[in-house]
DNA sequence: GGTCCCCTTTACCGATCGGTACAGTCTTTA
DNA sequence: TAAAGACTGTACCGATCGGTAAAGGGGACC
């Protein structure tokens, strides 16, 4: 189960896809992955705020690793694109439709964490930007953000009528909207 | 200032945007009611639950008479659809960029105000497909969908980035997209 | 004046909150 | 084998949580 703090930092972002960040109890915490409370703040010695920032940390960087390097490597902008929305529809699918930053946004965290969540959307943007300016698009930046918020958009629809298929197809739009 | 019922559901509303629903204590809304706990108890005595369902009934029946009747009313599809982002986009911004219902579809609230969640996003997207349909769009039901996703995403994103012009140029975009 | 009813105030409840303290148990290293 | 440091279990803390009980205030109506 729960070795080491990486692994802690894996269930504590599931919970808090599934409970919120503000609602996630330490109780609940300790009971979802398996360490007790005193493993949890030697881990964390922050409490709740450090528990959040490895998450946000862990996610930031899977989403540079394989969402927004690729967008700026050499080869066919489409396939970028393409790869794109193939890696971000299989994360959000598989973790509950949920995006902690997008969440976070929503709601109070957003004073807590605002460079994080700033960062994170800044970063997409910027970095789906380069291939939609490489493929000739006009306001390429324009675009990448309607692109990055209907993503969201998407996710959002998709849980509250509860439809994952909604959310797939969306996706398919988006992408067809943006490379023929 | 709070004088009855329908102004504590306006306060609470106010309230519950701010700070989620969840993470709004009945200490909270005592300070921003101006309500002591009796009162609170008095007009919702359901406690948290009955002040929600009613801060979503108001927020439905708002919507319901304000954009979804007047998308089915008779005239120009495009002046309906224009008026629709008129409406909710002068709504939303001067209510900090949240949307309740696309909170809790992200948040665990769902669960418990499942029903009303989905309601809220069905009607909207089957009274913009009307005048989409009449101006002649093909999968008017999709493009609905892409078109209150794409609100949702607006806000998610304009509130990451504390940029409340983006709200704005996005609805114009979404506007454009779908009535020349 | 008396009586009802709507609303409010206040005190209180047990449960749970996030966080701390600290002794104990492993595993690693010398 | 001994010491050290990484990790864990448990008891505890004051504060706050959502909710309840009951007495009192203040008009409206008879």
């Amino acid at each position: 189960m729960v070795r080491d703090r990486a692994d802690a930092i894996l269930a504590l972002a599931e919970m808090f896809r599934t409970y919120g960040f503000e609602s996630a109890s330490l109780a609940t915490i300790e009971k979802h992955t398996g360490l007790g409370r005193g493993s949890l703040y030697h881990f964390f010695p922050g409490g709740k705020n450090d528990m959040a920032r490895a998450v946000l940390d862990e996610v930031g960087a899977w989403f540079a690793r394989e969402v927004y390097a690729p967008l700026r490597e050499d080869g066919p902008p489409a396939a970028r694109i393409e790869a794109m929305f193939t890696a971000t529809g299989a994360y959000f699918r598989s973790r509950h439709l949920v995006c902690l930053f997008g969440a976070m946004a929503i709601g109070r965290e957003r004073e807590r964490f605002g460079d994080e969540i700033r960062g994170y959307f800044r970063d997409w943007i910027d970095a789906l930007t380069v291939p939609l300016e490489q493929s000739g698009a006009r306001e390429a930046g324009l675009l990448a953000t309607d692109v990055v918020g209907g993503i969201q958009g998407a996710l959002v629809l998709a849980r509250a009528l509860h439809d994952d298929d909604l959310f797939t197809r969306s996706l398919d739009r988006l992408q067809a909207q943006v490379i023929g």
